[in-house]
RNA sequence: GGAGGGGUGGCCGAGCGGUCAAUGGCAGCAGACUGUAAAUCUGCCGACGAAAGUCUACGUAAGUUCAAAUCUUACCCCCUCCA
């Protein structure tokens, strides 16, 4: 063991440790449980995606090894915007949506995190109760002094934008000194000294551990987690449809353990270190699954994941749905699956076409598009490729199903009454 | 405030009076191959329509023209330089 805390131990093995501001200091300082360390989440949508949860699941660590992990709900920054490496200035949101996004964001939270008073739970605290008291002079004397326009300049998060001829707001500009200053406060007033965050977040943390030690002359540490890239350099928790989120009510459970299932072959390994709550020694053993097999350990991924953020028992259902999905037949589509469902009266038979239902039951966007993956071939009803629209569907009667799919992925059990 | 450059489909980016629903790339969808992976190859990729075709769309609004993404004017926004 090549640290001395048990904390950042793991964290290194996981592979959540990107650099920090002084390794071996945070180390020593780690010895000791009870210790608090933070990470800022901005909050502009009502839940948290897969992006975060890399974040998530070092706080979860954290709060394994016995220190007490702060997470700082950007009420105020959020006020702001964070003009890291974005290339159009975020929206600004309306304090209704603010404290709404917040509620939402503590959910995704709880399944991660033991929240309450003792010694290593949890607490959350909201950036905008020391932020929005701020006076906009006496701020300036007391922290502005201490920041380096020169030196801001040349951060990553400033300089992509300016080489890139974005415009950055003097609102965003000040993101940092935001950020830097509440590193400040929340070392004042609950004497955290850790904060936490992604790579990106480099310029913003090490704002803050330098004001404080201006300021104060104590030393406080950053550290940070690699940015997760899918092998293909993509940003994690991002596909064409849409974020993975970690709520129920924005993504489905099926497709949250669909993500999981389906990540690269090259990335198994690492999420399984990240994610999952596996011993390292179990992993290792597979790591050197390759090919077809790696199928399992891709289930594993996804069943582990899943039941942390969505619940164990809901795995029944998925996997149900899962087989229903990917195997032929309409026989082994049970009716509590989460196949989407579609019901047609039988006297509606002449009179629908395809194309209509393919919209209607939201497997394309527009009839020119159902029209198209019909005469693509993409179409099959009881998995029999569909070239034509039928106006009328296979002879059937009340009370049969009915499987209409496009693609291979996409399915919808029609039920005739 | 002045001078110059620019705003084109989900993104990047050509086009600069008719042949433009708009080259190309990325992303996406379907098919082949497979392992619900990746890579590769093929087809598709604004809406409506069986089709002919109709409509909507090149920052916004007016205008010139038989005809405008392309020309004119005003306005809005972005970038660069100067004050």
């Amino acid at each position: 063991m090549k640290y001395k805390s048990s904390f950042i131990n793991e964290a290194v093995a996981r592979g959540f440790f990107y650099q920090s501001t002084n390794i071996d200091g945070l180390d020593d300082y780690l010895t000791t449980s009870g210790r608090l360390g933070y990470i800022g989440f901005d909050i502009t949508a009502k839940s948290l995606h897969v992006g975060s949860f890399i974040q998530i699941a070092l706080l979860r660590l954290f709060q394994k090894h016995q220190h007490k992990p702060v997470v700082l709900v950007g009420g105020g920054t959020t006020k702001v915007g964070d003009p890291s490496f974005r290339n159009a200035a975020r929206p600004l949101l309306s304090d209704g949506e603010i404290s709404e996004n917040m509620e939402g964001i503590k959910l995704c939270l709880l399944p991660f995190l033991k929240f309450g008073e003792g010694e290593s739970d949890a607490v959350i605290v909201n950036n905008a109760d020391w932020l929005d008291e701020l006076s906009y002079i006496p701020f300036l004397r007391e922290v502005g002094c201490y920041f380096s326009v020169n030196r801001m300049i040349g951060f990553d998060s400033v300089k992509s934008k300016l080489d890139e001829n974005n415009s950055l707001s003097f609102l965003e500009f000040n993101y940092m000194v935001m950020q830097g200053y509440d590193f400040y406060e929340l070392l004042r007033t609950k004497d955290c000294r850790i904060q936490f965050g992604g790579q990106d977040q480099w310029g913003n943390i090490v704002c803050g551990v330098e004001l404080v030690r201006k300021k104060l002359g104590k030393e406080v540490f950053g550290f940070t987690s690699p940015l997760l890239t899918t092998k293909d350099g993509r940003k994690m928790g991002k596909t064409a449809n849409g974020s993975i989120w970690m709520l129920e009510n924005m993504l489905s459970s099926y497709d949250f353990w669909q993500y999981w299932r389906n990540v690269d072959d090259a990335d198994v390994i690492r999420m399984m270190y990240l994610f999952t709550d596996i011993d390292l020694d179990e992993i290792k053993k597979m790591e050197n699954i390759r090919g077809q097999e790696l199928n399992d350990i891709k289930v594993l991924l996804a069943d582990e994941v899943t039941a942390i953020v969505r619940g164990r028992k809901s795995l029944d259902v998925i996997h149900e749905t899962a087989t229903a999905m990917f195997s032929k037949g309409v026989g082994n589509i049970s009716s509590d699956s989460s196949v989407p469902k579609y019901s047609l009266k039988k006297s509606e038979l002449a009179s629908v076409s395809l194309v209509d239902i393919i919209v209607d039951g939201g497997m394309c966007t527009s009839r020119g598009d159902a029209k198209r993956l019909l005469r693509n071939g993409g179409v099959y009803i009881n998995d029999q490729v569909v070239s034509e629209d039928y106006k009328i569907l296979p002879d059937v009667q009340s009370g049969d199903c009915v499987k209409l799919s496009c693609g291979r992925k996409k399915h919808l059990l029609i039920m005739i009454v």
